[in-house]
DNA sequence: TATTGTTATACTCTATAACTATA
DNA sequence: TATAGTTATAGAGTATAACAATA
C-alpha cells in the first residue's frame, strides 16, 4: 500500500489520481456527469416535473411497486416518498392501491396519463442523450466496454 | 466511419434512440452518473456538508469569487447563494471580503481550514472516482477520445 | 413484536419579488 | 437607472422520530 512497484493494483490506482491523463478524464466524465443532469431536469421540468418526481414515474413506468421500494430504488427515507406520490397523484399521473397480499401495503402504479408522460419524458432523456449519435458504431461498442469495465461489470482487464 | 448505408447525421441520430447498442450504452452513462452522484454526497456527507456546499468550496479553493458568479456557475439564483455562503461562512470554511474595485461586491474566499476541506474532499472524489484505476493507459487514452467526442469538443467525426 | 405507511418537525436548496447600497 | 447582494416568502426534497394499522 505504500511502496510503489510498478504494474500492481496498488500503484496503478495511485498513479490514477495524479497522472494528467486521468485527471483530464475524470474532468470529462465530470462534464457527462453535469450534462446529464443538466438535461433531466430541463426534460422534467417540460413536464412540469421535478427531478425527484420525474425519476418515481420513470420507476413505477416500469413496474408498480409498494412505497417502500421506492424509497429503497431512490435511495432516501420511506417518510420522503409520501409526499413525492402524494404530489403525483394530485395531478393525476399516479394512484395508491391495495395489496391483496399484504394490507399494510400500497402499492403506487401509474394512471394513464401517467404512462404517456412517462413515454414523452423518456424519448425527451434519450433526445437529450444523443450526443452518443456522434459515436460511429464501433466507437460505441469500445465506449461500452470501457464503461462497464469502470463500473465492474466487465471481464478482468 | 459509419457501417449503415444511410450516413446522414439526421438518420444515424435517430438510429442511435433506438437500437439495442445504444440503448445498453444509455444505460451505462446513466449508471456512471448515479454512481458518480451518489459517491459525490457521500463524500460531501464525511466533511458535514451538503452537496451545494461542496460545490461551493470546491468552487472558491480554485479561485476567490463575487457572489454573483457563484451563482453564474452553479446555474443556481443570486439569492441562494447567500444562505449557502452564510452556512460554509458560520463553519468558518469561508470569508467573504470586500472588493477594492467595487463597494458593492462582495468576494466570498476559502479560509486555511476551508482550503484543507476542500483539499481532502477533492482527495475523496478522487478516490470516488478511482474505477478508472481499472483501466489501461491506451483505454484511458481512448475513453478520452470518446468523451470528448460525446461533448462535442473532439474533431469532425 | 416487527413492519408499512404516514404524520410532525426541522433543515437545506430552490425561485420569485422586494429591498439596500452602491455604481 | 442599473447592478450586487440581501431579505422575505413559499414550495420541494431530505432525515429523524413518533404513530396507527396490520402482520
Amino acid at each position: 500500500m505504500v511502496t510503489q512497484k510498478p504494474g500492481t493494483d496498488d500503484s496503478r490506482a495511485a498513479a490514477s489520481r495524479t497522472d494528467p491523463l486521468t485527471l483530464e478524464v475524470v474532468e470529462l466524465i465530470g462534464s457527462v456527469v453535469a450534462r446529464y443532469y443538466e438535461e433531466y431536469e430541463v426534460a422534467a421540468g417540460k413536464h412540469a416535473l421535478t427531478g425527484a418526481q420525474a425519476r418515481v414515474l420513470g420507476l413505477l413506468s416500469l413496474e408498480p411497486m409498494p412505497m417502500r421500494r421506492i424509497a429503497q430504488k431512490l435511495k432516501c427515507e420511506p417518510s420522503n416518498v409520501t409526499g413525492i406520490v402524494d404530489r403525483l397523484e394530485a395531478r393525476g399521473l399516479v394512484e395508491r392501491r391495495p395489496d391483496p397480499a399484504d394490507r399494510r401495503v400500497k402499492l403506487a402504479a401509474p394512471t394513464e396519463e401517467g404512462l404517456d408522460t412517462a413515454r414523452s419524458l423518456r424519448e425527451s432523456l434519450d433526445f437529450a442523450r444523443e450526443p452518443l449519435g456522434e459515436l460511429s458504431r464501433e466507437e460505441r461498442v469500445s465506449l461500452r466496454g470501457l464503461l462497464q469495465r469502470m463500473l465492474g461489470q466487465g471481464g478482468a482487464p
